[in-house]
DNA sequence: TTGCATTTCAAACACTTGTATGAAACTATC
DNA sequence: GATAGTTTCATACAAGTGTTTGAAATGCAA
């Protein structure tokens, strides 16, 4: 196995090029340019082109959901096998948020390369991302130890839309910027996830007893 | 300028492909194939496949966009000029899903497309994107009047949290659909836009008092 | 009909892409 | 130090891409 030297230097200069200039294009010959290597060593060392980007995608993927079922865990244990509904959903979206979002997005090759992940669909990504359901439903099943009494589907619901929030925020933080002329602060990274933490929090609390048809006002019927 | 029928037949031919099998595996000649049209066609009628398919995009999105905006202008007309804060969220969200969800996304290759156009990223639907700030700043405008106490960026926070939770329920609506085993209801359409809006109006609301800091819970330091 | 402009067509062009090949260089074991 | 296995290399391959070309067909006005 040698020094493996060629195949981590492939995996930096991907990752660095595919974060910078998006997967659409980022050919392998840019890829081994940057990693002084030869052609062929891609397909010697990964197979094909596809699955070098699933690695990188699994790798720092397998990363963040380590982290945050760490999160998870350190929750429920500290509330006696019941997390708090605010600490899940932080577990959720926290360590995604603090990867991808503020300074650390100028400095980390990787977090940028999440963005990218994020924003551009690409085949071998898109097919990791769909086994990424079992992982989600240990978050779903951590809410309904915490609030037994809610309905299945407003779980699910709250779910979805605190990571409906958390990767938006990620895929459009620069129109978000640009839309307030600056005024939301897209470095101040804890603050955003106080804010989708308390936004997912009020959606599952709030729309309790009007779960079913939450009208706020007469709407016309069209 | 003859009967345009080659031109159409072009432009439908393309939204029904690209809707099916996304922008990543449709050729040009997959195109002109289906449209029973020349290979040459396409570039003698619109330049370049990256103008069709811009062409193709903002036709629906003005569609999108006109609609909108004439929900806002009804709901602040019946308000004597400041329109409801739910009325702003509803107007702002329930065409895109109205054109995207339900049942339609069956039969009506338009809202498979805008579907595929959001979540595939392609340069020249992106470009586009990028110029919807203006027609954002028209909703936060409206909102402003709605709230006049409320903070500036606030507002922006509400207003990027409604699109992501329908851009989110867009995208993944088969992941969530299988996460909650049929649990939540996809079809049913204007259930999930009051389910959007009332978050939405929660979250901006709610928020009000505890606006800078939301904290929930005492958090560890990390 | 004649002439002119628009539109269609088949064919080729120019280029890029990921991948395969087979020889050469290297490394470690005996 | 010969040998077997691994890794690197230059090069070629095959396929597919959007685009261009120049001629043929078509439509329309005078």
């Amino acid at each position: 196995m040698a020094s493996d030297h060629t195949r981590s230097a492939i995996l930096s200069a991907a990752e660095r090029l595919y974060a910078d200039r998006g997967f659409g294009d980022v050919t392998l010959r840019d890829i081994v340019a940057a990693a002084n290597v030869n052609l062929a060593a891609v397909n010697y060392h990964f197979g094909s082109k596809d699955e070098l980007i699933a690695e990188l995608f699994v790798t720092r993927s397998l990363a963040t959901n380590r982290e945050r079922l760490n999160e998870l865990k350190a929750a429920e244990e500290a509330g006696g096998g019941r997390a708090g509904i605010d600490a899940i959903f932080r577990a959720l979206v926290g360590p995604t948020l603090r990867g991808c979002l503020g300074p650390s997005s100028e400095g980390s090759t990787a977090a940028r390369f999440m963005i990218r992940a994020s924003i551009e669909s690409v085949p071998p990504i898109r097919r990791i991302k769909n086994r990424e359901v079992d992982h989600l439903r240990k978050f779903a099943a951590a809410m309904r130890r915490s609030l037994p009494g809610r309905a299945e589907a407003d779980l699910y619901w709250g779910l979805h839309f605190a990571l409906a929030m958390a990767h938006h925020t990620i895929r459009e933080r620069e129109r978000l910027t640009k839309l307030s002329e600056g005024l939301c602060d897209l470095d101040d990274v804890q603050g955003i996830i106080d804010r989708v933490v308390a936004v997912s929090v009020m959606a599952l609390a709030g729309g309790e007893t009007k779960a079913k048809a939450p009208r706020l006002v007469a709407r016309d019927g069209r």
